[in-house]
DNA sequence: TGTACATCAGTGAACGCGCGTTCACTGATGTAC
DNA sequence: TGTACATCAGTGAACGCGCGTTCACTGATGTAC
């Protein structure tokens, strides 16, 4: 046994890497401890100095996940004038990102690591992306993660119609192609048009 | 063995309905093949002669639970003019629905029961649910099941909307009392709200 | 500067588990003549 | 009306599987004196 084998130092890193890519390789089924200490190289009993168990590492995961959409949405939003074209950024931007890692985002709102929504780790990667979309929508420092999100109407409608959109798209219930970009951005603006300017235009007796 | 220990004749259905009040009390983790089996007093082996496997038991349960969504949405629409009031009432319709039946609902969009989604039984069930409402919107006979579902934006939109609601709420990302009816109706008005008269009306300089 | 020792982060063997599925089988039922 | 027989719908034993987790362990590292 060699001296490298000991405190490699990132093999807490190198598990979620793993985790990220066996998940998006393969999918949750394929996502086991063991699979992924398998491809760390480590001993499966050396993942739990790390992990509590196998959910803590799948949450893990997730609140990377909500840390990636936190950056998209502070990218697209920081700074910018409340107006409908930067809706329609963040909109095309998040489905990109589901488009981009299906497996992620469903793990992120799966029952798997639900028990680990009050986890700091988890709970406040979650929290934050939507205490950004309030902030914006709301003025800066508006959010508190006390409140119940339907506090935050126009931010909770936002993301109610983004998540289910994500989803279909992602589960093939809307016929595309997740690859092409010019795909998911017809769906993302269509259905934005129609959030935006509001679906009473397609009633007869609004 | 007694006569009646054959020929039961009601198996599948037996089989059918467990798993429904399995995944309803348990959840999809414990609807396995086996417990089914258990809980209609029938040996595991007996399950292959009415399904191919697991999948297609679990798909029957999905397009059960497609079925009683399409009988709600022809329970609101059939017969009603196009008014926001009539989306509304579909809206609280929907939610209710799933607050009562959360783990059906996930299972309906899963990615256990995917493989079964070109499966007549399952995608006719989920076809029949999204004809309705685009019959709805954009008049009677005007649902085509081999158009992709962008062709009916309105339709499209509303079901994204109530989809992602629905599964914020079942997944517990929005505080709240699942089981009080008006808790549902106040979600589903507010954001319906939105909604029907464009989220441009949330911004400064739309 | 050495040394004793606590702690950290690994190992690998073992546990029990319930699972989906296959198999050869058999009794009950329905049908053809 | 009987009878031969195919088919249907069960049985129960067995398979191999990979899993999460626990355990006693040990070598490497860092620290106190």
């Amino acid at each position: 046994m060699s001296r490298k084998d000991y405190h490699k130092g990132n093999v807490r890193e190198g598990l979620i890497e793993a985790a990220e890519r066996v998940l998006h390789d393969e999918g949750l089924v394929a996502l086991s401890l063991r699979r992924v200490a398998r491809e760390v190289g480590v001993a499966p009993s050396a993942v739990y100095n790390h992990f509590k168990n196998r959910e803590a590492l799948l949450a893990a995961v997730a609140a990377d996940g909500y840390r990636q959409i936190a950056e998209l949405e502070l990218a697209a939003y920081s700074g910018q004038s409340k107006s409908a074209a930067v809706v329609r950024g963040v909109a095309r931007d998040y489905l990109h990102f589901a488009a981009a890692n299906p497996n992620l985002y469903r793990l992120m709102f799966s029952h798997d690591v639900v028990g680990y929504r009050s986890d700091p780790e988890l709970g406040q990667a979650g929290d934050r992306s939507f205490g950004i979309s309030v902030d914006w929508w709301y003025g800066s420092g508006s959010y508190d993660p006390g409140q119940t999100a339907l506090e935050y109407p126009y931010a909770m409608s936002v993301w109610a119609i983004l998540h289910g959109l994500a989803l279909q798209m992602i589960d093939g219930l809307v016929t595309m192609d997740l690859s092409k970009r010019e795909s998911v951005d017809k769906l993302a603006d269509t259905v934005m048009d129609i959030f935006l300017e509001g679906a009473s235009l397609g009633l007869v007796d609004k």
